[in-house]
DNA sequence: CCATGTGAATGCGTTCACAGCC
DNA sequence: GGCTGTGAACGCATTCACATGG
């Protein structure tokens, strides 16, 4: 069922969001422009679409749209089915200092521009602090609880994934409430490693490395070394 | 001269990360226990490094360690210098919302653990942001400007990496500013792929991306689908 | 025994080149 | 001509298996 590869996987994961925004049908070069991917390799993406759960049209040409490209109305519900992204997902944040709280209201940054919105499939169901005193000074369009409230909250609302945003110190601990709730994912972006049962899905957002990966691609003295 | 493979290098910076932290030498297989990552695949890793610039013992054995595992203190200098780590940056946060001041301080969120520090290397050298009155009034142990300052500082203090955390309305504009400064690479938590001259380096942190990836790992219905 | 170290084989994602369709 | 679509060739990272040293 999952023969796609995971880099194109994810490749069609951002192709999916640069298409949600418009409404014409877009070319692969046109894709190409404005991903840097190349044409060929968008189509061989795409292509693993076809060969998958959907086998509609039974054609050689022209799954997702016509001559002129592809018909967003056609990709992206093609995209998400194939990715098992049809589905509403309820998710939490752990920690609510500057970061974690900026994810509240559903936005990524400090601003209320639509345009940071997380979108339909993903909604924020709750945020927790150790801190009672910033759960309930914080102002909040989703509900807010203590830290120690993490278990009784995920399980009866069936939030199936969390961002973490505590210090390095107590994600660990946090993290272990969350798995004992039943938490199947998590967004981690605390400094740390997570050690947690292998049917948990952690995914790391680690600042530091980020910017040492950015450093290595610039080089020393140049865009490359 | 880059001859380390990508992925590795990657690896290769994680393992740095966890060796910081530790005085005893570490063997392979520990740090597959840590990572996750085969113990082969780190001792391939390793052997990367001996292959490069550093041809120092000539032998087959132990270049950063004895029998009993990696030597930290051998080994992250030598994956530093390999990297190209071995240098001090300097770096600004542009966009100073909830997200952009959780890196004021050179934290990475709100909390003042030191374990959240960006370490010696990364250098937070400035903070922009359009509004002028949030400039005035953050407090902040590095200097904020407002945002029509870009160019005047990024040049003169010679920053390097920008950490962009502007709204998606505002990203490619000051992406430009940035670039037109001298920028030599940007870490952008704006949620729009930027268009900019090839020679900078661009690499994106998409929340919604990564939840979306969390997703297709969990499965609709399980680690699997 | 334990550990690292590394050429060689394997496997997989990318790229190519061309076929099919408008 | 444009485009999508896809098997096949290619290249590179991973994995294996074994050599080397303590």
């Amino acid at each position: 069922m999952s023969l796609i590869p995971e880099p194109a996987r994810v490749r069609l994961l951002h192709i999916m969001r640069i298409m949600e925004k418009f409404a014409q049908p877009l070319s692969s070069s046109r894709i190409e422009e404005l991903t840097g991917w190349p044409s060929h390799t968008i189509r061989k993406d795409v292509s693993y679409l076809s060969g998958e759960g959907e086998g509609e049209t039974g054609g050689t040409h022209g799954h997702f749209g016509g001559n002129c490209g592809y018909e967003p109305r056609l990709l992206v519900p093609a995209i998400r089915s194939a990715l098992g992204l049809d589905k509403e997902w309820k998710f939490c944040v752990v920690g609510l200092g500057r970061l974690g709280s900026a994810f509240l209201n559903e936005e990524i940054s400090g601003s209320p521009e639509p345009e940071f919105s997380l979108g339909g499939e993903f909604e924020l169901a709750a945020g927790f602090d150790k801190n009672v005193n910033r759960v309930e000074i914080l102002k909040s369009a989703v509900p807010l609880y203590p830290a120690y409230k993490i278990g009784e909250v995920v399980s009866r609302f069936g939030i199936e994934i969390a961002i973490l945003c505590v210090p390095a110190g107590e994600a660990q601990t946090s993290a272990e409430k969350l798995a004992a709730a039943g938490i199947r994912g998590i967004l981690n972006f605390a400094p740390v490693p997570l050690r947690l049962p292998p049917e948990i899905v952690v995914r790391n957002v680690f600042v530091l490395d980020e910017l040492r990966e950015l450093a290595i691609h610039i080089g020393p003295s140049g865009p490359r070394a």
